[in-house]
DNA sequence: TTGTAAGCGTTATCAA
DNA sequence: TTGATAACGCTTACAA
């Protein structure tokens, strides 16, 4: 059943029926109501695969992605969902686990023409490619972004956010403040690290490189990172988190060692815990996590619209929007 | 830059160009390699709209999925992925939040030829429906199905999940046992229903309708469940949630109430909590969360491979495989 | 307002 | 082994 049979049972050409099909003014309403008629009848479809070919499109974006098993990225990628979806919009998503031969492989969704663009949560590529993969595709950056490349992108201003959090954290008569970290796969966190180097620095604090510890993106990852910076001779007495999955596992294993204990008599302090991001769950943990809230479904929602512009322009100019963030204090930071 | 191009810059015919590109035995060395260099060359790659018109397939798959932001199924999902991946096969994602129309719009991908096969994870739509939609598309139903319907499906055996943690709570003493389920938009709820009334009879406890709670599969539905249940007059001594997200909101929330109070001192007992799905939340909470585990991998993968059978063989009969759940016994089931 | 026909980029059949 | 060409289903000039 296509468009050719719909035209013979309605004694018109396939012309007219791919008119009605696609809201062409020039029908008359009785041609139109005889077509459709005849569609409701038939169940008639129109095939894809024939119209994409012609048109050249797909109305599908692809999503590269690390992972979803982060609320952080599940909220964004919910949110850009949605925003897809009302525009008309399909989404093939690619997780990659940072294994960059699949981030390239998802890429050749691009130049094989099966997507009309992508949103990627990546920064790892150089500079050079990632300008050129711009000016071929239209392409957008989300919370992430590369230094000297020309790339369309959204993100929060994760330096500032940094330094808000470990300025907080001086603030609380902190000195000795820990950072865990992942491995360095995006640009945010060298950001990261340069606002909490900058905290330091403003307030007179030198940094222990020892105090830095680099793992994977993961409640294991912080529970690695927690017990390794306990373990040196002089511990940090705060941590922090560059994600709020980390600062879970920091803070689940700061409770078994009894560096944090809800209502402490001992006397003795509390080690300070400061996450980022802000997923749900931060007010689900006891203590409840403080964090760095970074707009996720804005996030999501600009990139998709970022990318919606850059498909209707390819010559639109890149830019960089800068959404803003939010230190948000909860008990974890509090001790 | 198209296979034309390719086929005059070598001299040799788009026919050969494309017996190169698909690997076809019958090219000579020579010409093969001749094709390959132009190719290297040029940067070209295949259109991919020509040809899944020209053979009619996509290599995508529809996955249509209530929500990402439930660890539970970004598990299954990342495990779907990378089934998928590996056999060349990219996915398209729906997620609904049980929105009935979407569901069904997500599935217009199916007739209109954008995907070869859809796997989903829902079960609302009558059973002719279902049964109707898996004559006319491959398609595989995870972690549910549809009474009633001719569909292929995998999912764990629910009731007997649900026995199983309640017979073990009854075990340990409890005969209040409290239920907090999503809104009956899965066919796992009315089965894991079946085996807490089972659990129930089977050591003559009569089943007290106050003790069951409806509300949505999230932390927050578990906080709106534990308050309910606990402002009863005679509260129940513990609770069955129909899901890990549901238990930790009910924890969180019992532990606010000061109902489950960590070394507890003061005689009384805490309120029982178990879960299901096992999601790695249910570790790092305090307590950790007993549950009732899903092998998630597994079910990703089965469901994939599934499908791939029903793509191959359209006519293969329909199968139901169920793969086996653990009861898996932590803190929050020993008050 | 409707129809004719070209063409999107491929693959596959058939003939050479 | 290679080439010529039809065909996949659709949209869109252009013509009527």
């Amino acid at each position: 059943m296509n468009i050719k049979d719909i035209a013979s049972l309605t004694g018109l050409s396939v012309a007219t029926v791919s008119r009605v099909i696609n809201n062409h003014s020039s029908v008359t309403k009785e041609t139109r109501e005889k077509v459709e008629k005849v569609i409701k009848e038939t169940g008639y479809t129109p095939n894809f695969l024939g119209r994409n070919l012609r048109v050249s499109k797909t109305h599908k974006i692809l999503v590269i992605i690390p992972t979803i098993g982060n609320l952080f990225y599940s909220e964004i990628l919910e949110a850009i969902q949605e925003a897809s979806t009302n525009s008309g919009f399909n989404i093939l998503i690619g997780i990659t686990n940072n294994d960059t031969e699949l981030e390239k492989k998802y890429m050749e969704l691009l130049t094989t023409k099966q997507v009309d663009g992508a949103i990627l949560f990546l920064s790892r590529f150089d500079k050079e490619i990632m300008t050129a993969w711009s000016k071929k595709f239209p392409i957008v950056q989300c919370c992430e972004y590369t230094r000297g490349s020309d790339v369309t992108n959204v993100s929060i201003d994760n330096k500032q956010g940094a330094y808000d959090a470990v300025s907080y954290l001086i603030s609380k008569g902190h000195t000795k403040i820990g950072a865990i970290r992942g491995q360095l796969y995006f640009a945010s966190e060298a950001d990261r690290t340069d606002g909490y180097m900058q905290a330091l620095s403003d307030n007179g604090i030198e940094r222990d490189l020892k105090y830095s510890y680099v793992t994977e993106y993961t409640m294991e990852g912080g529970k690695k990172g927690a017990e390794a910076l306990m373990r040196l001779e002089n511990p940090p007495t705060a941590i922090f988190a560059y994600g709020d999955t980390i600062a879970i596992g920091v803070i689940k294993t700061l409770k078994d060692m009894k560096k944090i204990v809800m209502n402490r008599k001992d006397g003795k302090r509390n080690v300070a815990v400061l996450g980022f991001d802000d997923i749900p769950l931060c007010t689900l943990f006891t203590p409840t996590i403080s964090t760095v809230e970074q707009p996720k479904y804005q996030l999501g929602v600009t990139a998709f619209n970022l990318l919606m512009e850059k498909m209707n322009d390819p010559d639109m100019e890149n830019k960089s929007v800068v959404l803003p963030h939010r230190l948000i204090i909860r008990q974890s930071s509090e001790f």
